[in-house]
DNA sequence: ACCTGAACACCGTTCAAGT
DNA sequence: ACCTGAACACCGTTCAAGT
């Protein structure tokens, strides 16, 4: 009877699984439980398989976190810019990229414990280069207001992330501090 | 013979251990190979000895990093500030504060995975603190600097850590932007 | 007071073996 | 092609036992 081989366990049954059902469950346990909580054991426990089926499908942890953070920043859909000026609508982006990182706290813990908080960023990166650039700026002082802007939402980012709490309250803090860091590398004309 | 217990091994000897002993052991472990480098069984076989004295001396794993980071906050030794206007010293100090920090990014990276990195950059904050009473700050107007301040420079640390070769290169773009937080934060007649 | 090894409950990863 | 359990080399931590 070949169709019991579908529910029955042990070595060789098909489990159906594929890729990425692997990785949103693995996304799941992050985001449920933190960094710490995914673990090879766990996120098979959770898919009904054995551990090893995991390597088959998705490789080491290594790659298993890389494709979760590729994942959720795929999931960062590309968001509705406000303002007229162009400070005004710069700042809007990079707001969302500190709203977007902090409103999935683990999952952007885990991207920064393995050095990939950039990627997390990127496709809203794009944006900001965009805007940048509709602001007048170009070559260098372009990479180098994109570069002051990343880096200093990353400080709000990550100090959010230690202390949930207190990020709320320092959204005012956040909105003048990146205005000025904005507005000193804008045109004159500009700001 | 009891002068033979001195150099005997096994349960009961003496193995002349100090606190101060094992969280130096476990500083340097950190430094020589990172975060994971510190394990206790590694640093007991460091130190010689069994991997449960370790807990009789400092506690867990937890405590013991915990020791590592105030050893290291408290090596973080009183800078001499330079600088004659108010935003040349507490630039000055806030670069301190970066510099500290990547100048040993392996505590620093432990530091931040425990959620301490406010803790090693105490020391400084005091310094940071005065220097922004002395710009004419007070109350809320000082607070809101100081922490604007800070949260700026995590920024800089956690991206430098992320890529120490670009850190370096970051020098000149922290400089003017970490002014351009402060001049936003000073009295008109200050700046 | 200080130090030990054994033991427990976890990890990630490899690998030969099953269908 | 897909999935398994056994096994290896690690972890942190507890605890009864030694001197």
């Amino acid at each position: 009877m070949p169709a019991a081989a579908a529910t029955a366990s042990g070595p060789g049954r098909r489990a159906g699984l594929d890729p990425d059902e692997v990785v949103a469950a693995a996304l799941a346990l992050v985001e449920a439980g933190g960094p710490e909580a995914l673990t090879m054991r766990k996120l098979a426990a959770e898919l009904g398989v054995g551990t090893t089926t995991i390597y088959w499908h998705v490789g080491s942890r290594e790659e298993l976190i890389a494709a979760v953070v590729r994942r959720r920043s795929e999931q960062q859909a590309a968001t509705p810019i406000r303002g007229a000026t162009p400070i005004d609508r710069i700042a809007s982006v990079a707001t969302h990229i500190m709203r977007g990182a902090l409103d999935h706290p683990q999952v952007t813990t885990l991207a920064y414990q393995v050095g990939a908080l950039s990627e997390l960023e990127q496709p809203l990166e794009e944006a900001l280069v965009a805007e940048i650039a509709a602001a007048g700026l170009r070559g260098r002082a372009a990479a180098d207001a994109l570069r002051a802007i990343l880096l200093t939402v990353a400080g709000f980012i990550v100090v959010g992330l230690e202390d949930p709490a207190t990020a709320k309250a320092d959204a005012r803090l956040f909105d003048r501090t990146i205005r000025a860091v904005i507005a000193d590398r804008l045109p004159e004309e500009a700001s």
